[in-house]
DNA sequence: AATATACTTGACTAAAATAGTCGGGTATAT
DNA sequence: ATATACCCGACTATTTTAGTCAAGTATATT
């Protein structure tokens, strides 16, 4: 049960970009070093964030990427979506009327794993990108 | 972001174990034919489960296992701890001084990590067996 | 005593998910 | 022109998870 890196590299990325954002944008390469993640897993990254519209890109020798709203505008829950990292508690289908296993019915645990979904959408729900930036002064890179 | 089969089938196992406790111990066999769940790696499962003291066993042509406290004594944390699936967000090593990517200090994200970190183990250490089959009589098997 | 059942144990293999790379693009500021 | 940096799909390697196998041991029943 182990949290993946692309959705943490995601919102890393993400959290470097607000944090040094200015009015240019600002290259993979620059967030490649400061954060220490591949350049060329970056860029399959941002390609998704930029397909959900989390940033915007600029092409060409100065260019780079921004975010497309305010930092506290985007939910951590927008960017983990954006790079198709949701949260999966069930194990079976969430529509069908099957249970996992094959069986007929909803098996007894269920609602349990139903319920953890919520509350972990719950938490990224509430948790924005801004959040993490305020103490843009702190111990942290 | 998955949940792992284990923890879920440890969890279906026991609450399926605490749904038709008896004086007798009940047999794998019953419980890999009731849940659609693999004997075999049910055995592997029950080996933790045993050593981490949740279930006693019987061996022999009636033995099985059966609880080892009462079923709401049981949190799921202690069944998720016991075949090794905690939960684990973060990128560094929670002791160590140095952040992930083998950076020197704690990245940007990493608190947001160890909150949910927390809130999910909050969450099961909130809930337990005896919570699971409360409703016995419900659409569930 | 023989037998069938069911737990015990460690090692092994298969499958799936994740992490990360490669190659060959295109747009644009200088 | 040229260097920079985004664009995109396919590919490979690595790691984790899932599940199996083989060879036991203990015990209730007949
Ligand atoms: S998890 Fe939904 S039926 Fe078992
Ligand atoms: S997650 Fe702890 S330092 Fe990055």
């Amino acid at each position: 049960m182990k949290l993946s890196n692309k959705g943490r590299y995601a919102v890393m990325a993400l959290a470097d970009l607000a944090k040094f954002e200015s009015n240019k944008p600002i290259s993979l390469r620059d967030i490649s070093l400061r954060q220490g993640i591949s350049l060329l897993y970056l860029e399959q990254i941002f390609l998704k964030l930029k397909k959900n519209k989390i940033v915007v890109s600029a092409r060409g020798i100065n260019g780079g990427y921004s975010l497309n709203k305010e930092a506290n505008e985007i939910k951590i829950s927008d960017v983990l979506n954006a790079v198709d990292e949701k949260v999966k508690t069930i194990g079976c289908s969430k529509d069908s009327k099957k249970g996992c296993n094959g069986k007929l019915a909803k098996c007894i645990t269920h609602n349990l794993w139903d319920e953890l979904e919520l509350h972990i959408n719950d938490f990224f729900n509430k948790k924005n990108l801004g959040d993490l930036i305020k103490g843009k002064n702190e111990n942290t890179i």
